[in-house]
DNA sequence: CCAAAAAATGAATGAGTATTCATTCATATT
DNA sequence: AATATGAATGAATACTCATTCATTTTTTGG
């Protein structure tokens, strides 16, 4: 009856658990970043004992391994459905793409800065990297593919889709920055609109100015 | 005599002390990341002792604050210069910064980690942003008082000139992030590019096409 | 050259933290 | 009801690290 609604039991499955743990690494995180979560933050967010972490993932630098793998796999699955209920046109897809990384469940502050804690660490932990890598890849591949695609419809001589997919993933990780930083000043409307006019101005046949 | 150059003295001053330490604390935090670097580590790179950071700055949390206050004054340094030592004209001076953020010694694998890994921990501490509110925002006036500049001079019917300052704050900040992650595949020549691409498709009459 | 001041040292301290493991306890099985 | 299983506990352990401070080294000013 002390545990959550969901269960009475005392006693999860180990995926359960796991995930339960996961989810409280994520809001530690958040809250006092990746420098400052210790075990003992994680286990008493979960309402559980100090040796739950070891137990489940054996240390504490696989826990934050998993928590990375949990947060690229929960992108990926956004990505994927954003891009199956959008229109069917590349510029319908390309659109989606761009909304989902500003919708709220996304662009959100909590979630950035879990984010970039982990990217404030890459560099001297390339592990992180390794976990991100084949995610990074096939958006890169997908993205530039479709601007191939809308360029290749016509009326844009010169343009680069490699260059604009670029472009796009770089602008959108530092809309994400601005967010994080700039928390009283701007916001994801804001950066919503940026994308826009950089779409309207690159690809202005498929993204003509949105009256207002 | 005594605060001259390499000096032969094994005392040095207040100031010099507390620089070395600061370039110590930098070093240290490229090579291992925020979260694993001691006290220790930054005494060590310095060939100090243990108790010295306590003794020139009290805490290891003021050498982090005085470590990021002293990267934000060099950078701004750089900014103004490449203002001044720029063409007269706006889309001059918008490109020199532009350049300056892609430049060697700006866009160094080393320094983007250390900027990274304090914007990794803004959220969870309020004084990093607070340490850089002021720099951000007069960077933010002046580029956007530029776009204004360029805009005003014609030919851009609907263009705004703080959401063109925006993205290319963004952008650059993104473009970091890709140089920081994608050290194999990601350079600052292809960040140029991406850069020159936007300007160009921005304000294509101030920036044309750049023949190689 | 000497005494006082300042700078620097580095061993000691103690707070904090990841990890271990003997034990408890809920549930499933017989 | 008795037994087995393995999830969970939490006190104990081993270790790291920021900070302190008594002591040594160096500089300064008379």
């Amino acid at each position: 009856m002390a545990t959550t609604a969901k269960n009475s039991k005392r006693t999860a499955t180990r995926a359960t658990r796991r995930q339960q743990l996961i989810d409280s690494t994520v809001k530690c995180i958040a809250r006092k970043g990746l420098g400052s979560t210790t075990t003992g933050d994680v286990a008493r967010e979960a309402g559980l004992s100090q040796g739950i972490i070891n137990l489940h993932f054996k240390s504490k630098n696989n826990l934050l391994n998993e928590t990375l793998r949990y947060l690229a796999d929960e992108y990926k699955t956004q990505f994927t459905l954003a891009i199956e209920r959008s229109g069917p046109l590349a510029s319908d897809k390309l659109r989606a793409l761009m909304a989902l990384d500003l919708r709220p469940s996304i662009c959100d502050r909590n979630k950035i800065a879990v984010w970039f804690a982990f990217w404030g660490e890459v560099k001297s932990r390339p592990r992180y990297r390794e976990i991100c890598e084949k995610y990074d890849e096939y958006y890169d591949e997908v993205t530039r593919s479709l601007c191939d695609e809308i360029i290749a419809e016509g009326g844009y001589p010169g343009v680069s889709g490699t260059a604009v997919a670029t472009v796009l993933t770089s602008l959108t990780n530092g809309l994400w920055l601005a967010c994080l930083v700039n928390e009283k000043t701007f916001d994801r409307k804001q950066a919503m609109n940026c994308i826009d006019e950089y779409l309207n101005c690159i690809f202005p046949k498929h993204f003509p100015v949105r009256i207002l």
